[in-house]
Formats: C-alpha cells, sequence, structure tokens
DNA sequence: CTGCATCCTATAGGATACTG
DNA sequence: CAGTATCCTATAGGATGCAG
C-alpha cells in the first residue's frame, strides 16, 4: 500500500479536521444569526425574515431547511387558514452557545481592527 | 427621517453583528486550518502547502495575504539564494485560540452527527 | 523556492414572480 | 402565510504554466 507521508503534528491535523467539522455545519452567511435569533425565543417564518432583514425567502428556507437536518431547529406546523409554521430550537443546539460567545466576544473586542480588504461593508449589522 | 423598524432584540441584533465581524475575519476554507498550522511554529510557503494538503499556491498566497492584513501572520523574507520565506504567527493571533478551542471541541463532540448534504466529503481531514 | 498570471468551474446567494 | 420556481451574478476556489 502507498504509506502517504503526512506534514504536521498529529494533533495538528487532528485538530484541523475538528474545527472543519465544525465550520461545515455552521458554514453560511446566516446559520448562525438564525441560531442566535431563535434562542431567543420561536420564530414564524416571516418573522424570521424581517428580524435576518436582508433575507431572501429562498436562502431563508434552505438555511432552515439543513439546520433542521442538523437537529439544531425543529419546524412546527399548525393547522390553521392560513398555515401558520413555528421554527424553535432544539436542546441540543445549545452545544454550539460556546462558538457563538467565543465569536461575540472576539467580534466585539476586535471590531475596529478588522480590516475589510474586500468591500466595504458596515461594521455594524 | 424614515424611523427603520428594528426586530428582534437589541443584544439579539448586537450579537449577530459581532459574530459576523469575527467570522468576515475568519471567512475562508483555509484561515482557520493555516492559524492551526502556524500555532506549532514557523512555517515556509512549500512547508505550508504540504501541511495543507489540497492547497494550490495561489490560494495559499491569497489567504497568507488576508491574514497578513488582519495581523495574525507575520511575512519574514530572508536574502538567501534561492529566497527564503517564512510565515509567523503574531501574538495578537493569540485571541483567536478560544474561538478555535471552541469549534474544535465542537467538531470532536459531534462529529457523527454532522449531516453531510451537499457532498460526501470525508469526515476526517 | 516563492508565488503571480491566466483561465475555469462550482456554488452561494440574491431578485423577482408566483402558488397552495 | 409560507414558501417554491426561475433566473442571475459574484466570488471562492481550483488547474496549470510561468517568472524572479
Amino acid at each position: 500500500m502507498a504509506e502517504e507521508k503526512k506534514y504536521g503534528s498529529e494533533t495538528c491535523r487532528s485538530a484541523m479536521g475538528s474545527v472543519k467539522d465544525a465550520l461545515y455545519v455552521l458554514s453560511g452567511k446566516w446559520k448562525l444569526p438564525l441560531i442566535i435569533a431563535l434562542r431567543e425565543g420561536p420564530r414564524r417564518f416571516n418573522e424570521l425574515q424581517k428580524e435576518l432583514v436582508d433575507i431572501t425567502p429562498k436562502v431563508l428556507s434552505k438555511e432552515l431547511r439543513e439546520l433542521e437536518l442538523n437537529e439544531f431547529v425543529v419546524r412546527k406546523v399548525f393547522n390553521t387558514v392560513p398555515v401558520t409554521v413555528i421554527y424553535e430550537i432544539t436542546p441540543y443546539s445549545a452545544s454550539v452557545n460556546p462558538i457563538i460567545e467565543a465569536l461575540k466576544e472576539w467580534g466585539e473586542q476586535h471590531r475596529e481592527r478588522i480590516v475589510r480588504h474586500r468591500k466595504n461593508e458596515p461594521v455594524t449589522v
């Protein structure tokens, strides 16, 4: 068998792998903002759309479906007329709180230092 | 003046903003893996290329330049023949360690649960 | 060795209109 | 109300070749 040469320490490679795994699930412009919004309480589709300001329904529904797949969010349908749909966060999703807190804290403390090289995005959202 | 209506709580919107800021700097497939590699010690360009396995020189150099812009990495050139370039991490970049640790821990603990809906990527890298 | 130039593709994400 | 369908663009990222 071809023994593939590895570079860097084992712990280093394993760390990269784990970080990539985590980022994979949370990837997407709106995943974390959605989780943050839903942490405050259940929301309806159009409530989320207003709260996330710039998101389009197509993207919102895609992100929600992905969050549902990964068990971060539960979708509940009520047979009213017209239909009512509630999205709520799962207990499981609390597991990403440390990530959110770490990012939030870093963002707060280093906001001024960030170099926005691509475009002039507003600093605060 | 048009008073724009805001949705969600103030702390919630502020959290979203900070998280977005943090993600902005760390966005890119290779930013965090690069920082993780460089935490272990200074590396040369082609060492990084081998260590990150699949990265192409163009992308590597782009990511390194962005990390340099944000003061995560310092580029040192030595006038040897051929030229030697060393990349090393800055003390400042230690500030993202909590983020990396949070992501790493989450990735380790939830690896099996991750639903890879887009493509069949290998679970470990 | 380092890394830019060029070309290329896939995909994330947005705009708009429409439906059960 | 809660989405889907269609179309579109920008950009991240990859492949390859070349240069100081």
